[in-house]
RNA sequence: GGAGGGGUUCCCGAGCGGUCAAAGGGGGCAGACUGUAAAUCUGUUGGCUCAGCCUUCGAAGGUUCGAAUCCUUCCCCCUCCA
């Protein structure tokens, strides 16, 4: 365990707010290891970067030697956490839950310590609280002290509908804490009321309160909304490396320094001589591949980062076709298959409209040249390679 | 329980008997420009056997030559009063 300070420091550093400093200090110098709380919603188990901002700093309480204790929401995933946008969802199997946790965990494992991190689903406790129990849970707290939760108060002045279980989500959160005894809980800043939740109750049941350590919520590809699966604007980090490659270079020069500030793991000095150079008259794109390298080779290694550039390098710069191309066979009747049903059939286009409005706009190549002739047809024995747009191609053989 | 307002294509939102696959904006996609940047500009944005046809405006019926638009019942949301 190092000394207090320097715990402090490393604890710190990204984060967006710490509550309260001098308690932490306290825990910290008992010399114990602490008892890390971080809760995840059982519905999405596709992890995307941004869920990584709060996952690297749980492995760095590891490396100093605390405990983490994961939380997989199931019981909470129950009551779908009250975003405002869909206020119910329907209920998970205990399969299903199951199964996500399964491809949660394995997602997770490739940024924390398995020997250090304990999985627990709050279902364990909340499935053996009785109606009696819940209904002194609920009388903790009041509907005021409810509506003072940002979300809430925002839906309840615009005349959106909140469902009363909805309150129960931030009381069911904080009495996890009680039931897990944790030190400290980690959250995105939008957790920050369900994080209070947890301090309050955990003094209500007689316990110490934990700290509270929010993270700063990443923003999505587009740069204006939250990261999300739902939006779209997201980069998964199960995605392929070219995939990752090509995301993390398509985002601005501006939201760059924000993607490097929160998920690359190189030292302050050397962000601060990458700004100076850029501000010196290099070129961002630089930093924008070095950063995405470090990026893909976090989760597919350092080969495959290699790959993944010469790879974007071949195809963008070079305007080469990839080399992993995908072979799609078709049977023509007649005098052959029409263009437009081909690129549907191939996959390249979502419908035999949407070939159509390609091809009148010429976002479609054949074997490199551009066409818009949608009388087109592909007689048997054709073999020829199709694009859609910058990134969609296949190998299409007709028979 | 009573009174009123409302549910429209991915989202917001116009339309209130035919000229509606449905204005406008957002988002998406494609093209130009580039660093596959971003920004900007242009086009496009239900499906199909694509100058034609089919399905869509909370759900089901009905009126009409013709309905997103009128009527009936039902479901859901909001506001005010109790």
């Amino acid at each position: 365990m190092t000394a207090v300070d320097r715990q402090i420091e490393i604890i710190r550093r990204g984060c967006d707010e710490l509550l309260i400093e001098s308690e932490l200090r306290q825990k910290l110098a008992a010399g114990k290891p602490l008892r890390v709380k971080a809760g995840f919603d059982p519905t999405a188990p596709d992890l995307h970067i941004g869920h990584t901002v709060l996952i690297n700093k749980l492995r760095q309480f590891q490396e100093l030697g605390h405990h983490v204790l994961f939380l997989i929401g199931d019981f909470t995933g129950m009551i779908g956490d009250p975003t405002g946008k869909n206020a119910t969802r329907p209920p998970l199997t205990r399969e299903a839950v199951a199964a996500n946790a399964q491809t949660y965990t394995e997602q997770v494992f490739k940024i924390l310590d398995r020997s250090r991190t304990e999985v627990v689903f709050n279902s364990t406790w909340m499935d053996r609280m009785s109606s009696a129990d819940m209904i002194k849970l609920a009388a903790s707290h009041t509907v005021a002290r409810m509506l003072e939760r940002d979300d809430f108060s925002k839906r309840y002045r615009g005349n959106q509908p909140i469902a009363i279980h909805e309150f129960l989500y931030p009381l069911v959160q904080g009495y996890d804490s009680v039931a897990l005894k944790a030190d400290i809980e980690l959250g995105g800043t939008d957790q920050k009321f369900n994080l209070l939740m947890g301090r309050e109750l955990q003094k209500h049941y007689g316990q110490p309160a934990q700290c509270i350590l929010t993270m700063p919520l990443l923003e999505g590809l587009d740069g204006v909304n939250k990261m999300s699966k739902s939006l779209g604007n997201y980069v998964g980090i199960q995605e392929a490396p070219n995939e990752i490659f090509g995301k993390l270079m398509s985002v601005s020069d501006e939201l760059m320094w924000r993607y490097i500030e929160l998920l690359s793991f190189e030292p302050l000095e050397t962000l601060r001589q990458w700004k100076a150079d850029v501000a010196g008259g290099r070129n961002p794109r630089d930093i924008k591949v070095a950063f995405a390298q470090e990026i893909v080779a976090r989760f597919h290694g350092d080969a495959a980062a290699q790959q993944a550039l010469a790879d974007f390098e071949a195809r963008f710069r070079r305007d080469e076709i990839p080399a992993d191309l995908q072979e799609v066979q078709l049977k023509a009747e007649g005098d052959g298959l029409a263009i437009a049903a081909v690129l549907k059939l191939a996959g390249l286009t979502p419908s035999t409209s949407d070939a159509l409005r390609m091809l009148a706009q010429g976002g479609v190549k054949m074997d490199g040249e551009k066409i818009g002739d949608k009388s087109l047809k592909l007689a048997p024995g054709a073999n020829v390679v199709l694009q859609v747009g910058k990134r969609k191609f296949a190998r299409v053989v007709v028979s």
